[in-house]
DNA sequence: GCGCTATCTGAAAGCGCTTTCCTGCGGTAC
DNA sequence: GTACCGCAGGAAAGCGCTTTCAGATAGCGC
């Protein structure tokens, strides 16, 4: 048994006594071959467990089998649903997925797709909002522009303000708009809002928009609090906004993660949702209906989303035009949210 | 603007005007240079926005900076707990992850390893239980065997009946175990069962370890319902088990996201999660927290494991013996499981 | 000033594959 | 029987890189 060694296919030809040139017309199809070299070179093949060097092929072939796709976190559930939407689209393409997590670190976002372009992949896909950042807006513009050039294909989750690359873009804006007036449909009239991190431009759509509705309706909001994205932040933000004493009939938080998080702090401090204060959150993620009181929401069809990117990112003719898909968000009013006391 | 091709070294090098090998040794520091002709060669590569192409380092150095991970679903918590692990220990060192999922399809999986083997990846790494099914196995074996021939390097979490590789191993069987015995001390004594599909490891320990601690008390159960591992398997499984008329006082789903279904339906049946029938998972994925009431379960702590399965595959000396890493599972008791009604 | 060594640079080989180009073959038409 | 065509298979080039090997240059002692 060959040891520590890759069979290659100069080994099949040896094997089949045949040429590389026919064997690798074999393997590929490319060719006629005679039947019965065509037998041996197949026989020769799989009684050396013979896989093709990806490297070599892709290298020739200045193409190759796999898409990146980067997000913060593959254990947000807002991600990993997308990213379960990326895989089941790229298995039925039978292309390899790449899947980097940034941990919202804006440098290694840019390392990755440095690493990336390294790879030659066929498209890079960034799911989750940009950074507004200039410094970071530079070196991914420094990043991706050559990566275009020569023909890579990129597509985009969510706003990004420097990226002028095919887009699935939720509705963050008008989501969050449409929430606000179901809530003030609900009799709400004071509001506080959680709040992610400043410079994303997810949530800042998302509290815009959320303001916006208020707004038109005379209604402003003063109490907001920033945390990070997820479950922590939302805790450490509700329990803020509480020892400074909430004066709100409902919460809004950014994101479903830290609606859940907002949750187990109002809980805590002897808050009822909702008899005492409503809540809701954003994206629909599958675990919010399972909480008790099911949480009001905008829905985002995630999977879905996942799916139209990469198609986005890999369809024909993808010189032309920068496409935008919106994906409208529906408002998902559950429990959470009655009228105020 | 140089438009779908490629800047290569050898165009570093002209516009450096050295020659390719001085530019490789600058690139890679492997060499001393001149420093007039170093500097020339980085303005130069970082002029031409200069990216290596990975598959020509990969082909030559016969090694590359991927590893590839296969599970079955991103989107369940279990899974992508223990992938956030595995990417955060990649990202220290400068690893690429091709994280596949399979979505329960023995035939893919085999495929992906396939794909990773002709990517050469560094490791693969397989989490999630194997199946037992013994075509499954000789074709699992057929690709493993000539990639681990060839230096490659495989580790997986969960026990693989057939697969004689490096692994993490979540004691399953005694978790279980000590959940059934801290069950009983409650008071507990007629138990219903909701198992996942048959054929997995993972959840064929968890059930014997759940019915042998049973049993050494002398305590028999009857009511098992097999479903799907998901939510809806939960969901599915509880109606099931409520249509046939439950008779237990307790209620064990082989994971957390099945228990979270069960939850649904239990509570749709107007039955009472702790009062009229308590109710336990397995995993303590981060939501299960935030369920009301929480749930009780038995903690495996994922991200730790994703760490330590990439580290058992990429550790050195690894032409030694197996290693085996057992997890052990701590059982949480949450107001979800209280003593009989 | 000569010979030797220590450094650094460049030429070239080769990683494993695909694909072009070319050769040699048999078959057809005259 | 000769000339021509079509086709299948083999030799070889080349994808972009690293690395060995040899050559060039400078530095040193005598």
């Amino acid at each position: 048994m060959a040891d520590r060694v890759h069979v290659t296919l100069r080994d099949v030809a040896m094997a089949a006594g045949v040429s590389l040139a026919t064997a690798s017309r074999v393997l590929n199809g490319t060719a006629k071959v005679r039947e019965d070299l065509r037998d041996r070179v197949e026989a020769a093949a799989s009684e050396l467990a013979y896989t093709p060097n990806a490297h070599a092929q892709a290298l020739v072939r200045a193409s190759n089998e796999t898409v990146g796709v980067i997000c913060h976190d593959v254990s947000d559930p807002y991600f990993s649903g997308i990213a379960r939407g990326v895989m089941r689209a790229a298995a039925q393409r039978d292309l390899l997925v790449m899947l980097a997590s940034t941990f919202r670190d804006s440098t290694r976002e840019v390392a990755y797709v440095s690493m990336l372009r390294a790879q030659r992949a066929r498209a890079i896909l960034l799911i989750g909002s940009g950074f507004e950042d200039r410094g970071w807006e530079r070196a991914m513009d420094v990043e991706l522009r050559p990566y275009l050039n020569a023909g890579g294909r990129v597509a985009v989750v969510s706003r990004h303000r420097s990226l002028r690359v095919d887009t699935v873009l939720p509705e963050n804006r008008e989501g969050a708009a449409a929430l606000a007036r179901a809530l003030l449909a609900l009799g709400h009239r004071r509001f506080a809002i959680l709040s992610g991190p400043p410079g994303l431009s997810t949530v800042v759509d998302r509290v815009a928009g959320f303001r916006d509705a208020l707004a038109a309706a005379g209604v402003t909001v003063d109490q907001i609090e920033e945390g990070p994205f997820n479950r922590e932040g939302g805790y450490a933000g509700a329990s803020a906004l509480l020892d400074r004493g909430l004066d709100a009939t409902c919460l809004f938080a950014a994101t479903d993660v830290m609606a859940v998080g907002a949750l187990a702090a109002l809980r805590e401090r002897g808050l009822r949702v909702p008899e005492d204060v409503s809540l809701a959150g954003f994206d629909d993620i599958p675990v919010v209906r399972d909480l008790t009181p099911p949480l009001t929401t905008v829905s985002l069809p995630l999977e879905e989303m996942g799916e139209r990117v990469i198609a986005l990112a890999l369809r024909d003719g993808s010189r032309g035009r920068r496409r935008i898909e919106r994906v409208p968000g529906t408002v998902i009013l559950r429990a959470s949210t009655i009228g105020p006391p």
